[in-house]
RNA sequence: GGACAGGUGGCCGAGUGGUUAAAGGCAGCAGACUGUAAAUCUGCCCGCGCAAGCGUACGCUGGUUCGAAUCCAGCCCUGUCCA
């Protein structure tokens, strides 16, 4: 693990570092020089995709937040752009494409989680964000080919990762997807052109892009440019970060509950509380250490600390608030009121249905089976047979639970 | 354009005429144990229906057959090699 000691002149680095953003540093004494005399304006790119960014991005969100911190400039790049030709992103399907409103509807909606993160203005360390789209669609292709079509060399372009593994896999990979990579670099250098940006960051695996943006900077135009990437962040047993039970674990508000947001952080593996506290929490690093270091039963308060701060965070100091409550309560057998809710009406509903109607099973032989194993319980007592009509009296709120760990109120 | 190999449930991957809603693994959910952790063991894991049952499903379309994921034809898609 992290020592918290470093050889970094610059409080970027430092910073970095000794919070475990860094997994590799294209030229670190050069960037440390840097960042030590000068502001640096880095970014990093995001997807457009989805109305809300999820957990996964949360990292590179905190190294801007990290970044600005330091006294540099954050700069937010929207892939409205790149999104426009679809997302090659390995999956076969998911290649859907979306509509120019649509993107800019994603856009605005995801930059509601960045306001809470940075502060955005015309100052020189306030961040600012740009969509690629800008100089992207304007790109003449005959324009692109001839300007840059000569730094990349396909012998070089074969040897990265992200295509050498489809070859060897033998999956498709098209044109489009390998075109991509170009997109990303020629970001780099309008980035750098308009806002004397300096570094990108990203996660291991834009290491290639990254690479490529700053070489097309260099040859192009001499620029020194400078290239950071994140540890991938897998959870202790493996696992990618933000997949949970009922899908990904969304920044927004409108798609996931607070709630849900803060139980997520909540259950977080014993293993991995020192190192999320460090890039997803501000709290002071000897507080970290002190918090990482309970044993036993113990580590739960640690976990109750990470749900905090991070809802805090990402949410806002209400939500956190709440959501604590609301996890207090259920958990020490009461009901909180931030939890899921649905009403049954006058006639009650049968409890398979109310299982699927509040969300917690995606159909009504899942409810069944739920139920036949013991797993549902209203008002504490287990309910096994599906046709158990659930008729609340008329202002009384009944206690469901899927599991141990789902809780939901009933009301008429 | 040609030759060959392939397209199976969220993913990987068996299955070459019925007993196959489709082996096995992963992921996921639940139960037990716990600390709302991990590990482990057990169960579940297409949809609808209280149920008997019904409906969909093995790239697409059509055909053979009492019966097809499995056989035939055409088409679409992918890979490898060749032009």
């Amino acid at each position: 693990m992290n020592t918290g000691t470093t050889t970094y002149d610059s409080d970027l680095l430092r910073l970095l570092e000794q919070r475990g953003y860094i997994h590799q540093v294209t030229d670190p004494a050069g960037l440390d020089a840097l960042a030590a005399k000068s502001i640096v304006p880095g970014y990093i790119g995001f997807d457009a995709t989805a109305p809300s960014l999820h957990v996964g991005s949360l990292v590179q969100i905190m190294m801007l937040r990290r970044l600005q911190q330091a006294g540099h400039k954050p700069i937010v790049v929207m892939g409205g752009g790149t999104t426009k030709i679809g997302d090659p992103s390995g999956k076969d399907e998911s290649r859907k494409l979306l509509t120019p409103q649509v993107i800019d509807d994603n856009i605005a909606s995801i930059f509601t989680v960045f306001e809470r993160l940075l502060t955005f203005g015309d100052g020189p360390s306030d961040a600012v964000m740009v969509n690629n789209d800008e100089w992207l669609s304007t790109l003449g292709y005959i324009e692109l080919l001839r300007d840059v079509g000569p730094h990349f060399t396909i012998n070089r372009m074969l040897t990265f990762d992200s295509v050498k593994l489809r070859l060897d896999r033998e999956q498709p990979l098209t044109f489009l997807e390998f075109n991509y990579m170009i997109l990303q670099a020629y970001d780099f250098l309008e980035l750098a052109r308009r806002y004397d940006c300096r570094l990108q960051m990203g996660g291991s695996d834009q290491w290639g892009n990254i690479v490529n943006g700053m070489e097309l900077g260099r040859r192009m135009e001499g620029r020194e440019l400078y290239g950071l990437t994140t540890p991938l962040l897998t959870t202790a047993d493996g696992a990618k970060m933000g997949k949970t039970a009922s899908g990904a674990v969304w920044l927004n508000e409108d798609q996931l509950s607070a709630y849900d947001f803060w139980q997520y952080w909540r259950n977080t593996d014993d293993r991995d509380v020192g190192r999320f506290l460090r890039l997803f929490t501000d709290l002071p690093l000897d507080e970290i250490a002190r918090l990482e270091a309970l044993e036993g039963a113990e580590i739960n308060a640690a976990k109750v600390v990470l749900a905090n701060e991070v809802t805090k965070l990402v949410r806002g100091e209400d939500a956190a608030l709440a959501a604590e409550a609301t996890a207090r309560e259920t958990f020490a057998g009461g009901a909180g009121e931030d939890l899921p809710s649905l009403a049954v009406g006058e006639d009650g509903m049968r409890i398979a249905a109310v299982l699927k109607e509040i969300g917690f099973t995606a159909s009504g032989g899942e409810a069944k089976r739920k139920l036949a194993e013991g797993a549902v319980k209203l008002e504490g007592e287990t309910v096994k047979d599906p046709g158990h009509l659930v008729l609340p009296d008329a202002g009384e709120t009944l206690r469901l639970s899927l599991g141990k760990k789902r809780y939901g109120l009933i009301t008429r």
